[in-house]
DNA sequence: TCTTCAATTGAACAATTATTCATATATTAA
DNA sequence: TTAATATATGAATAATTGTTCAATTGAAGA
């Protein structure tokens, strides 16, 4: 890839704005949030848990997937610490882990709508 | 898939978060948002975009891509709505659709360091 | 200890998706 | 018109990812 033509660029512009650019990583680690919440099956999850705790069996029910395909989500959802989990005897209840992740649902809502 | 035992589901939980669920093509739609930003070669246009508008070729460069590359990703977010362009001649110049997206950024920016 | 049940995990397959390369538009200037 | 340049697009390939199935773990009760 070559730099274009000079007429193209706007060299000041692209300075200004490569020198604003956060870290790799960060763009990275924003990135894998967004992805966890990119997948419906996901997503549905999400907002399952939107308003209260459930078990991994009712998560299940109310998603319409098998147990075993909700648990390979949780775990996504789990090390991306959008939700987290209690064990209550052979049940395990999970819930989301902060607000962050209402108010980005919430900004979504608003795009849709736009 | 079956309905799990009767200890397992709390039948009124259950029957709550059930009702209050948004429709399947509002959870596809904002989970189509969350997929657009979730891929880091497109999250890098946005942050590109994040504070000024740039040509196609101008992203290119900063984005270390092909203008090919960043011409189909760039419709991707033009399709949802995320970015709008303006023609100049030969050129066309990207910029982010609306306030949103930047809130969204900025939300996930705080889920990362929680 | 043995059984049962909820949840987890690993491997494999199927489907989706980002990038590349070649070609096609669209606009300007000659 | 023709040439040149900035974008856009289509098809194909390579890589990623969600789901299924089978096997395993962990906890409670008999």
């Amino acid at each position: 890839m070559e730099i274009c033509s000079e007429n193209c660029i706007n060299a000041a512009k692209v300075k200004k704005t490569i020198k604003s650019f956060p870290e790799q990583d960060t763009i990275v680690g924003i990135a894998e949030i967004f992805k966890a919440l990119s997948d419906p099956s996901r997503l549905k999850i999400v907002f399952t848990l939107l308003s209260r705790e459930h078990c991994v069996c009712d998560i299940a029910v109310i998603c319409r997937q098998s147990e075993s395909a909700i648990s390979h989500q949780l775990r996504i959802l789990r090390v991306l610490k959008i939700v987290k989990n209690r064990r209550e005897g052979k049940v395990v209840y999970y819930s989301l882990d902060d607000d962050h992740v209402r108010s980005l649902i919430q900004m979504s809502f608003d795009h849709l709508s736009h």
